[in-house]
RNA sequence: GGUCCCAUCGUCUAGUGGCCUAGGACAUCACCCUCUCAAGGUGGAGGCACGGGUUCGAAUCCCGUUGGGACUGCCA
């Protein structure tokens, strides 16, 4: 027996919604699970208002940095026009579908004479012909029921005589969703459909179109499962809104999640690996995914729980991988791929890899995201420095003993070893010299080099940014408190 | 309003009638480690919405209540 054929089905907007991502990634799962499955992408874009291509140059490359790789299309529902006129054709001849000249005005003017849900069935035996105002809707059987048949929640019952009759085409000709998604599942020969919760309603209709296409087709189309995934909610339980929610997957990339943390946090969401471990590698997940396994109830999108899977995978990679990861952030202008709004805070040229290199593993097992590099690197490549003002001021500006354990400082470590072990023995001295512990001795001189009190471990940083440098801030933050 | 879905710690979940004194993870609190910040370690607090059944036995099955949500477009 033939593998499933999946397809990932989104309607281009301006960046991809993260609940599409995990819709996608659901079906990839399944189709991967198969060595026989098939992954397809077929962008539904017969709204002409959602018809940009640079939004399909968006769900293409998301898709592409999440992994989720094709194995056929992308395709565009629009360039299946003809597949849908014959659809609809068809289905007229069938008896199956009829004209409907009611205008909206018409429609809510009835409403609430009757207790038909949705439309009315006004036109449906008034046999209008084609004209410049008729919709095409679909005739619903009134009696019986439609049995949604769903993989993760079992049989849903829908009685026919609570569907309308729905329009499956505009006046102005072009199919809409309902029928035209039904047409390319039948033509892709998908066997599952599997994709947000907010469809169950439109099951029933789809499966009643599918049905009343296999009556008028020469070879009938057997119909596709169905699987409805539980809605990824806000705080509030509410879908997650475009408007109110982060939803970009393009924006959590620009921030610095890894693809492959971003992939196995969105698999959390609804289904869970077995055993205690939530993070998994790929392939156990392709292989221990079920769809019967997935849970019923909406999920909250939690980006705290996100963030420190992150932070786990970051510091699982090798420091090369590290490195080579962190190039968008810190040195942007080598990157085929560079996020938005996130250029590093000094100039390129002043950037210094090698010594990055060497920064690199203090910085990697202290960072959650990529994003937030930068700014603990910040004081290696900028030049002057930027002080945290407050900082300054509490440990050195208006701190006698903080001065004077800097003057200090210049004086002593300008003899000394500059390697982590010595300087760190050296500022034990300088400190017990002046009556201070370690971890008040370092504050000082912590802020005058690096410009704030938290960062990477103070030695090797002194280390590694080279006697001469690190001397010379700690003379200019004295001379600052002077100034 | 109508149709449909859902209901285990704050959050994501494990649990498919006895292994549950309900397990894990994030968040949270305490302590340890420690040059800052993290990371890490140890420990704590925290949940089966409610009410009826069924059963020797219910988080697990049934019914109801309550609560939440989705859909209800000549959008997808």
């Amino acid at each position: 027996m033939a593998g499933p054929r999946v397809r990932f089905a989104p309607s281009p907007t301006g960046y991809f919604h993260v609940g599409s991502a995990r819709s996608a990634l659901f079906n990839w799962f399944v189709a991967r699970h198969d060595p026989e499955g098939v992954f397809i992408l077929r962008i539904e874009d017969t709204d002409e208002s959602r018809n940009r291509e640079e939004w399909v140059d968006g769900i293409v490359s998301a898709m592409a940095w999440l992994g989720l790789d094709l194995d056929e299309g992308p395709f565009r529902q629009s360039d299946n026009a003809a597949a849908h006129a014959l659809s609809i054709t068809k289905l007229l001849a069938g008896g199956d579908l009829y004209y409907c000249d009611c205008s909206t005005e018409e429609l809510v003017a009835r409403k609430g004479e009757n207790k038909t849900p949705g439309y009315d069935g006004f036109c449906r035996e008034r046999g209008l012909e084609r004209g410049p105002t008729t919709a095409i809707r679909f005739k619903t059987p009134r009696e019986g029921h439609t049995i949604v048949h769903d993989l993760i929640r079992g049989d849903v019952d829908f009685a026919n005589n609570t569907i309308d009759d729905f329009v499956v085409a505009k006046s102005s000709g072009v199919v809409l969703y309902a029928l035209a998604n039904v047409t390319d599942d039948r033509n892709d020969a998908i066997t599952q459909v599997i994709r947000g919760e907010e469809h169950l309603s439109n099951a029933p209709k789809q499966m009643l179109l599918w049905e009343a296409l296999n009556r008028v087709s020469d070879s009938p189309v057997s119909l596709p499962s169905y699987a409805h995934l539980p809605l990824l909610v806000n705080e509030q339980r509410k879908k997650l809104s475009k408007r109110k929610d982060p939803v970009a997957t393009e924006s959590y990339r620009d921030q610095g999640y890894l693809s492959s943390a971003f992939v196995n946090y969105l698999a959390l969401l609804g289904w869970s690996p077995r055993g205690d471990e939530e993070i998994v590698a790929l392939a156990t997940m392709i292989e221990q995914f079920r769809l019967e396994d997935v849970s019923h109830s909406p999920a909250f999108f939690d980006v705290k729980k996100m963030t420190h899977m992150n932070g786990e995978y970051i510091r699982a990679l090798g420091v090369e991988d590290f490195v080579d990861a962190c190039a968008p952030w810190v040195r942007p202008g080598d990157c085929a791929w560079r996020p938005r709004d996130r250029e590093p805070p000094w100039p390129a040229a002043q950037f210094d890899e090698v010594l990055f290199t060497r920064v690199a593993p203090l910085v990697q097992e202290r960072v959650a995201t990529l994003g937030e590099v930068p700014a603990m690197v910040a004081f290696f490549f900028c030049e002057p420095l930027s002080y945290d003002e407050a900082a300054f001021a509490k440990t050195i500006g208006e701190d006698p003993l903080g001065q004077a354990l800097l003057a200090l400082g210049i004086e002593r470590l300008a003899d000394a070893p500059w390697d982590a072990a010595s300087l760190h023995q050296e500022v034990v001295e300088i400190g017990e010299a002046l009556g201070l512990n370690l971890r008040k001795a370092q504050a000082p001189i912590r802020c005058a080099v690096t410009g704030t009190l938290v960062g990477p471990p103070l030695f090797e940083s002194l280390e590694i940014l080279g006697k001469e440098k690190s001397l010379r801030r700690l003379r200019e933050a004295l001379e600052r408190v002077s100034a």
